[in-house]
RNA sequence: GCGAACUUGGUGAAGUGGUUAACACUCCGGAUUGUGGCUCCGGCAUGCAAGGGUUCGAUCCCCUUAGUUCGCCCCA
């Protein structure tokens, strides 16, 4: 009781961990099939990072990060995010400078400062997934496409994708002003944040769960009578992707995101399960120019991966991940316990499973030891075995016991 | 940041304003057994999240703090 995790965050052991280590290696191997390399970046940044991309005024930034001043006084943070760190791994190394398009994932901690809920830590995982170079929306396509992959791989059900356009940059501003103009006279029927997102960004009062069943809400101008003919052709594009490869998807246009830094494409995978969002992502055309690196879109998506356990624990889909044992060696004195030793370093370096007893000389206990472990195979050395050379072997499936020469018992276990 | 419920040993848990805090499992010690996953005997919370208060007396009532879980907000 002395000593505890701190608040929010997870200690992962045994069947955990393995989960954990399950879902990063079936989702790294579909999206390297994607042609995706890994990046792994500092889990702290300069401050600046973050809010120059998350946002000076969103959540994350304003109350939800991790920051502390280091013995140089340099103000850091725990990354709240993956997005960012990899914007600024791309233009620091001038990754911009060789032709074609950059494709990179990521699997790691974040922190965010939250209260902790179902579904929700403040050290969690995301695995994420990023591509700079081209604006094409047959790009936008392929990347849902492989995030819709991973949820299929996972065999994860029921999960919804919406899917939106927020327009470029002449549909917003426009679209910015008639929301301002619309809701001018509303003001005082709003609730207080949506008061304050009127002037920062009047986009997010259509995110308000406070508000969502309004009516003033829903005859709010809608961002697809607002879109350039461009911005429109652009989603449609997507959409016609979707619609020939099957993908189903709910147009939602009230989606807007919470990070400031997302342009036209954005999305969610939505679970039914809990209502929560397991990937979302989207395109952010000027976050590589506000590194200051070249005026290069990017898209992307994230994984909150203790999300994905969650679900995959309710429906049963992780694979047995249970250690399974090959060989539990008992042995009968202390002269067998070398024997005992020997043998398991031999059966060892053939990749064989093999557990042993370090402190009992009877049978009982280290039957139970074999019990616990469940093995395929249990050899037994005392006195007689060492002087004759002749190990005993059971084997547990077929529930038989065989004399085995000691040069013989790798063959033996290893079916011959 | 706001709200609610909860916090009893290694684990799951029962329980009460008043002498020894049920029960089960695990575990530990022992008996027996060169072939087990049995059986038998014995042991295992001086303490009921931490601190303070009320009371003759509190694990049980009150307050504070911490944590857990779940909502809101926000988000993966």
């Amino acid at each position: 009781m002395a000593y505890q995790k701190v608040k929010g965050t997870n200690d992962f052991y045994d069947l955990d961990s393995k989960k954990l280590r399950y879902i990063e290696g079936v989702v790294t191997n579909i999206i390297k099939d994607y042609g995706f390399s890994e990046m792994i970046t500092p889990i702290f940044e300069n401050t600046e990072v973050f809010v120059r991309s998350v946002g000076e005024a969103s959540d994350i930034v304003t109350k939800e990060m991790y920051t502390f001043l280091d013995k140089g006084e340099r103000s850091l943070t725990l990354r709240p995010e993956g997005t960012a760190a990899i914007v600024r791994c791309f233009v620091e190394n001038k990754l911009f400078g060789t032709p074609g398009i950059k494709k990179y994932y990521y699997f790691g901690p974040m922190f965010r400062y939250e209260r902790p809920q179902k579904g929700r830590f403040r050290e969690f995982h995301q695995f994420g997934a990023e591509i700079y170079g081209d604006a094409s929306p047959y790009l936008d396509a392929e990347v849902i496409l492989s995030a819709y992959r991973i949820l299929t791989e996972l065999k994860i059900k029921g999960v919804k994708l919406k899917i939106n356009t927020i327009g470029d940059f002449i549909s917003r501003e426009n679209y910015s002003k008639a929301l301002k103009e619309y809701f001018k006279d509303k003001l005082d029927k709003l609730c207080d944040d949506c008061k304050n997102r009127y002037n920062k960004n009047p986009m997010r009062i259509l995110d308000c769960k406070v508000d969502s069943d309004s009516d003033i809400l829903k005859n709010a101008p809608k961002i697809k009578d607002f879109l350039t003919d461009e911005a429109k052709a652009y989603f449609n594009t997507i959409l016609k992707c979707l619609d020939e490869l099957k993908i189903p998807y709910v147009v939602d246009s009230s989606l807007v995101r919470g990070l400031d830094y997302y342009t036209d494409t954005v999305f969610e995978f939505i679970s039914d399960f809990d209502g929560l969002a397991i990937c979302a992502g989207g395109r952010y055309a000027d976050l590589v120019k506000s590194f200051n690196g070249p005026d290069l879109p990017g898209i992307g998506y994230a994984f909150g991966v203790e999300r994905v356990k969650d679900i995959m624990e309710e429906e049963g889909l992780f694979p047995n991940l249970e250690r399974c044992v090959d060989v539990v060696i008992i042995s009968l004195d202390d002269d067998s316990k070398i024997s005992a030793l020997n043998l398991a370093y031999n059966l060892r370096k053939e990749k064989l499973s093999v557990e042993m007893d370090y402190k009992n000389n009877s049978l009982k206990p280290q039957f139970k030891l074999s019990d616990r472990v469940n093995p395929r195979f249990i050899v037994i050395i005392g006195e007689a075995e060492r002087e004759s050379g002749i190990y005993t072997v059971k084997d547990t499936i077929n529930k038989i016991e065989e004399k085995v020469k000691l040069d013989k018992i790798v063959s033996f276990i290893k079916g011959e």
